[in-house]
Parts: structure tokens; sequence; C-alpha cells
DNA sequence: AATAATTTTTAGACACGCCTAAATTATATA
DNA sequence: TATATAATTTAGGCGTGTCTAAAAATTATT
């Protein structure tokens, strides 16, 4: 079996992990979602679409937009592997704060060579999950499954614990970071607030009420 | 005192570490002497050397050649703190063999984080030389003195310790590691062949044969 | 179903960073 | 010092990846 890697560009890389992104369905993806994730112009999309498919790396037909290939789907994978496995480095080695990693990582993760990748990985402790408690896919791009739910649904003096949040934007990680709120944090539920679905949480023997929309973005393990 | 920090591309700071690299004396640094090491042509060493003199970087007289300025070494030293801190990391923590970790940093140190370089430095125990026995500029640029003379000129029967090399090609690297030469090595002097230069060494209690011109390419600390 | 609004593509332009070939300048040699 | 040789720059071209403006296709609305 011949297997030839071909050169991929930045730009190319981060359009195969865009689709991946967006990709929810079986709908393929629009160049105008595209070109709002990238923050790029609708014509530029049509224009690297058209090489991305040259290239095998996806299925793109004029008018209906965009899926991954095989292989397309491999090399999303791949960039996504490096993009967490740098940011768990960042976070747990260089101690940045979770919501300082984003950028460098979407540097490091085009830094090419398999045998770095791997051996971070090892050097890491091959985790499962990234600060943010986001899969980590292995070398095979097999993405480990969560068993976490958001803390919303926790059920009243069960005790949880964090592991990752479904929103990762720097103002509300750096609002979970001011409540201490961290990756491994026990939190017990107090009471929920019918009137606005807001919870009174229990951290370090202390009370404090968060809104709904944290509870709905925080992830708690289950067991 | 106002300093803006213009983005600089990975081709531009490639350029500028070239010149930092070929400067000896006072003189500039020719067209094609950056074309050798570069591995291009003069004539598109030329129009870079334009837009570096455009942005400040670079001293540049037409037919005379380049020096950088000072802001152009600033540069070219912050990119060869990263490439040796990325090194020593890579060889460190990692335990790439140091012959294998050159490629990877040179793509390392193009990423654009002082905070990251910073923080890997103290992670790293802000070590003042790298792998090769290469010096590591500080924050500031400084680079620290190193106090080693090549292998060929240690005294018969003085035991000294491998600091690094002075040519780090694969091969070189390579054959060291066969013979067992690695950082931190103890090395005695049994005898030098007045013939050929060439030197009989002691490593791990065994006697060993090595040319003049590997001799001179190990290096020893002087204290 | 016709038309209006929206999405997508095409056409043409531009900056970047490289190239080849030709012209120019500097250096070496007779 | 005149001329041959070598180094350097200029001119023009090309692929990549972006853009704007206009054209074409699709989708929504009346």
């Amino acid at each position: 079996m011949l297997q030839i890697t071909i050169m991929r560009s930045r730009s190319e890389e981060d359009y195969l992990k865009a689709i991946y992104s967006l990709w929810k369905d079986e709908n393929p993806i629009s160049t105008t979602d595209i070109a709002n994730y990238l923050k790029m112009k609708a014509s530029s999309v049509t224009d690297m679409l058209q090489k991305l498919s040259d290239k095998g790396w996806i299925n793109y037909i004029k008018y209906k937009g965009a899926t991954l290939t095989k292989e397309g789907k491999k090399i999303a994978l791949s960039i996504i592997r490096k993009h967490r496995l740098w940011e768990t480095f960042l976070v747990t080695n260089l101690n940045f704060k979770w919501d300082e990693v984003h950028e460098i990582a979407e540097q490091l993760e085009h830094i090419n060579s398999s045998e770095l990748v791997n051996r971070l990985d090892d050097y890491l402790g091959n985790p499962m999950f990234d600060p943010h408690g986001d899969p980590i896919p292995n070398i095979n791009g097999k993405i480990p499954k969560s068993f976490s739910i958001p803390l919303i649904e926790l059920p009243i003096n069960k005790i949880g614990q964090v592991v990752g949040v479904s929103l990762d934007t720097p103002s509300f990680l750096q609002y979970l970071d001011k409540i201490n709120i961290h990756l491994g944090t026990k939190i017990k539920v107090a009471d929920k607030i019918e009137f606005d679905q807001s919870l009174e949480i229990i951290i370090d023997n202390k009370n404090i009420q968060i809104s709904s929309a944290v509870a709905k973005n925080i992830l708690i393990n289950t067991k």
C-alpha cells in the first residue's frame, strides 16, 4: 500500500478543521457557514473548497456545500489531536490558565511531526481529555467517549466533579476562574431555583449562586 | 515609548536568522551567501533584503550586502532563543536524540507568544546552553559566555566533560551516538597521535580512537 | 408560479515569496 | 587599464490565498 503524505498549508488545515467542527448531521456544510467560522469572504471559501476537493479531502458539490472524505476527516482529527494535546501541555505543565491557551494551540497544532505528537502524548501520560474536557483523538483518530452531564442536570445533594466545559469563550472561563471552579473541582448542588433555573451550589464548603446559563456549560462526570 | 510589534512572516524571520548566523566580522553579508545558506536564488534574496530594509530590520546597500540593525538583531536573537529552548525541551523532556531535533525546532521557533517562551524557559529551569552546547540568549537577548574548548585541545591525561558540539550535521551526531559520546560524557585523552592528529581517548574505561576532525568538533568544559 | 431576496460562484485584482532570464555593477586578470 | 568573469539587481512571471464586484443559482415569499 503506497501512502504518500501530501504537504498541507496552514490554510488548508484550517479549512478542514472548520468543516469538521461545523459538521453536525449528514448535511453538507455551506460556504457561508465556513466563511463566518473562519472570518473570511464566501468567495475565498469557494476557491479553497475547489482546491480541497481536487486533493481528495472533501466532497464538494457546487451550490450544495462540502463534507469531509475519509482522508479529510483523518487530517482534521490529527489536527484536533495536536491542538488538544498542546493545550493539555500548556495548562498542566506550563501553568497557563485554561482561557489563555487557545490562541497558542492554534499555532502549535500546525507543527508537522508525527514523532513529536506521539512523544508529547506519552510525556503527558496519554490523556483522554484536554483541560476543557474535550476528548483527545488517539493516534488512529478514535475519540474517547465522555460520560459527562451538564451541571444543571446534576441532582440535588449529589456531588459531582468538573471534567470540562461546553463553552470556551475567554469571558466564561475567566468567570469560572474567579468563582474558583477548575478542572477537578467538586461541586454539590444545594438547591435548584425553580423561578430562573439558577443553582445554589457548594464549593469548598462555601455556598454560591450561579445562573442556569453557567450551569449548562459546566460538565460534570457521571462516575 | 511607543512600541508596536510588526507581524513577521516565517520567511522574514528565516532571513534575519540567516544574516545573524553568517555574521562574523564587521563586513556586511552578501546576497550570494544568504542565498546559499537558505537554498534560494540570489534574486529572491535581493527582493527580501529590500523589504527587510524598508521595515528597519537590516541596513542594506545595493551591491554591498546587509547587516542587522539593533531591532533586527533583537528579532534574530529572540528566534534563536526559541529554537534552542525548544531543542532543549525536545531532548531533555521528550527524549529525542540530539540529531533529531533540528527540523522540529525550525518549526517551533516561529511560534509567536512571548508568554509561551518565557514559561517554557522557566519550565526547563532557565538553561544557559542547549543540548548541542550552544548558548541560549536570555529574555533580553544576552548570550551567556561558554567556557569550552575543542576536545583536540584537551591535554593528555586530563578528564573533560562533553558540553556540546561545534558541528551539528546528522551524520556527525549519529556517529557520536554510536561511539557513546553524549552530553556530560567524561572523556580522558590517553594519547595524541602526532602523525594524523588523531586521539586515543578513554570513555567508560574503554579506549577508542577518534580522528582529529571529530576531536575538533566536540566541546569540552574547562572547569 | 413568478418574483424578490439570499446564497454562491465567477471574474478580475493584489500582496507575498519564490523563480528564470537579461541587464547592470563590481571584481579579477591579463 | 582594458577586458573577462563573477556577483547582483531588475524585469517579468507564477502559484497561493485573500479580496471586491458582478453574475448566476437557489430559496423564500407573495
